[in-house]
DNA sequence: CTTCGTTGTTACCGATCGGTAACTTTATAT
DNA sequence: ATATAAAGTTACCGATCGGTAACAACGAAG
């Protein structure tokens, strides 16, 4: 029985050489620096040289490379994440610190949109689409995230701590499209931020510690 | 000159039921529940009980009427911002609280989509977009004022407290598309957030005032 | 060579988009 | 009554949108 031709598990001798690999990463690309719904599909064959036929046999409808692409997203950024927080395993405090120094440093990229996620939320605003349940779920999974680490710092209130800390993270992402200078960007101090609910909420009741 | 007219419909070029006023606030709503550039001057004209003609008397284009909604979107909200501190003048820190509690308050409010502006930063990336200063400016006014309430409340570091308070409240926003239930929302915690980064920055460095 | 799967090419579809022309209707002001 | 301005109506434009049909060219594997 031969395997459907959409879901592409076939192995390419030498990596992404294939088109719809192509088409992925540019779609990818252009959705992340101009918008999903500023980009048409001729946009991306044509950008990725290839031709809109050839975009119909690998994805069965631009909604579905849209939710694809943001469930690439989502994978990359969980791996990057760990990645991040593995050199202070045992250690929640410096993995947080370090989640927003990281956060901070890849912000001061050139032309770095914010989270392709969130921006995908305000453009994608119907349940219908096939993107929304990967939005959702990837939200959640961040909460979840950053209140385990907050528990594991050993917060006062772990939960409150680490919504905080996520509205800063959040709060990060939305205002790096407007304020295009990252250098004087408000987030430039969401690091020093995050420091401040950390010691607040780890330090014993009546002795503060600066940092 | 002015005989009995029927107290109000149609006098004053400016305000009241006419035409222009019904399609300006059928656009603002559709445009802050669906999203800019899934709403069509269509969608807006038949929601407003007129036609298209009757559009385009109006607006030059439907990028103008953006432009206008948003103008008077950023308008009304430092109206909104004023009549909040305004009972706690002289009180920095309590403006401060009052700006987040009133916000938390007001994105109770169901189907509430977060800030229209960041919302339209997302959908509007073009540069040459007529909205797009007004975006700009509406950030930049909402930092400076925060990083000056921040100073009138003794912040030791005024212009970090100030953007940090701007994190959290961008943030808010943010996650109030994917986070429906706004009871349970990560924004709930940000007016917590925000005390322990006042506390942090007002509060004598050995001595720890708030709980 | 002959399959067979992959890609390129061209042309097309219906729907919707933002925007306009020309005319009719309606209400008001004088 | 009549002039005038606002608004409704219908039809249309060119462009673009997401998506499809049919066919030709290509490369690798049997």
């Amino acid at each position: 029985m031969s395997h459907d031709k959409r879901t592409t598990d076939r192995q390419t001798p030498e990596g992404g050489t294939r088109v719809r690999d192509r088409i992925f990463k540019t779609a990818r690309e252009l959705f992340y620096r101009q918008g999903i719904r500023a980009v048409g599909v001729d946009d991306i064959t044509s950008g990725a040289g290839t031709n809109k036929m050839s975009f119909y046999r690998s994805f069965s409808s631009k909604d579905e490379l849209v939710a694809q692409c943001l469930r690439a997203q989502e994978g990359e950024y969980w791996t990057w994440w760990d990645e991040v927080i593995a050199p202070h395993a045992g250690n929640p405090r410096a993995q947080i610190e370090a989640i927003f120094d990281a956060s901070a440093r890849k912000a001061r990229d050139v032309e770095r949109c914010g989270c392709a996620i969130s921006n995908a939320a305000v453009e994608l605003r119907d349940d219908a689409h096939p993107g929304h349940a990967v939005i959702h779920e990837h939200k959640m999974e961040k909460r979840r995230r950053l209140r385990e680490l907050a528990a594991a710092a050993g917060a006062r209130d772990a939960d409150a701590l680490g919504d905080a800390l996520m509205l800063l993270l959040e709060g990060s992402a939305a205002t790096r499209l407007t304020f295009s200078d990252c250098e004087t960007a408000p987030l430039c101090n969401a690091l020093a931020g995050a420091r401040a609910l950390l010691d607040a909420q780890l330090a014993p009741p009546r002795a503060a510690r600066r940092g």
